[in-house]
DNA sequence: GCCTTATTGAAAAACATTTTCAATAAGGGA
DNA sequence: TCCCTTATTGAAAATGTTTTTCAATAAGGC
């Protein structure tokens, strides 16, 4: 769980308390949080943390494969730490928006595929599955339930 | 290439000359384009078009499945007008931007295992690939061997 | 503990997107 | 074909997000 400090003191950069507190505020989170959010939350640990030290943060983070960038909806977007570094996607409730991550598998075969039909030599991707999560499932049923009693 | 029209129409929308603008815009482009890109483009058609109908537009062509947004980079983004509807997904040049559109397939075997593990019910998904065109590919070995014959 | 220098926070700038509202023009019906 | 209703448009202003700038602060090697 200090694998972080280790990353971010090898890449030449000092462990700060506001690094800390954005951390700590993302691997105690299940769900993406905006900068906002982080911000908030993050000022429990750092009353003074300034927004713009979050989106440096956030930045940085990203950069050494700590954290991840989602866009969950149309226009809003939200960051998640990673466990599984680069090679990992995620899926996420469209409800209460909790997400899992998963290892990145099964695309070899499309991905060679399409190089084969297209010409391209692909370098990246970028995949995100959307879905609800066991307990918004239950909880939709029981919406619909009171829905047919009307 | 008139059934957008049809589908316009068929939802209760008024085919307009800003909305044809913007649709030929895009179907003439192959790479993704900004809103910005979008209204320069098209104000050779409709000189007075306004940014915020642009706006408009792609919102309401996106809903409609007509064109979908694509996130190329870090905070850049484009709009595409697509052929195969809401099952597909791109492959984008990371050098020039040329785009393709790919049938969505591939995906089944990893999702189902993904929904036993977690007891998610996934319900859509996001994907897009990177990588170099053939083009594009040939240009970077040029630039590669110049370097070797310094 | 000191000193160098990366990092921070606040204000301002830059940018992207949305809202508001009066003027305009699509296109169905007479 | 013209008229009338109403969706659509464009400009200005509002909103929201992210970046830049710069002096003050604090990490952490020595």
């Amino acid at each position: 769980m200090t694998d972080w400090k280790q990353l971010l003191s090898n890449a030449g950069c000092r462990i700060t308390t506001p690094r800390r507190a954005v951390m700590q505020v993302l691997m105690s989170s299940d769900a993406p949080l905006s900068p906002q959010e982080i911000r908030e939350r993050a000022q429990a640990m750092h009353h003074e943390l300034g927004l713009v030290t979050v989106y440096r943060t956030l930045k940085l983070l990203t950069e050494l494969n700590l954290v991840r960038r989602i866009h969950t909806e149309e226009g809003c977007c939200g960051y998640v730490a990673v466990a599984l570094g680069e090679a990992c996607h995620h899926l996420v409730c469209t409800s209460c928006r909790r997400t899992v991550e998963f290892p990145c598998t099964g695309l070899d075969d499309t991905v060679a595929e399409l190089e084969r039909l297209t010409g391209f030599s692909v370098q990246n991707h970028w995949l995100e599955l959307l879905g609800l999560c066991p307990a918004c499932q239950a909880k939709q049923k029981v919406v619909i339930q009171r829905k047919e009693e009307c």
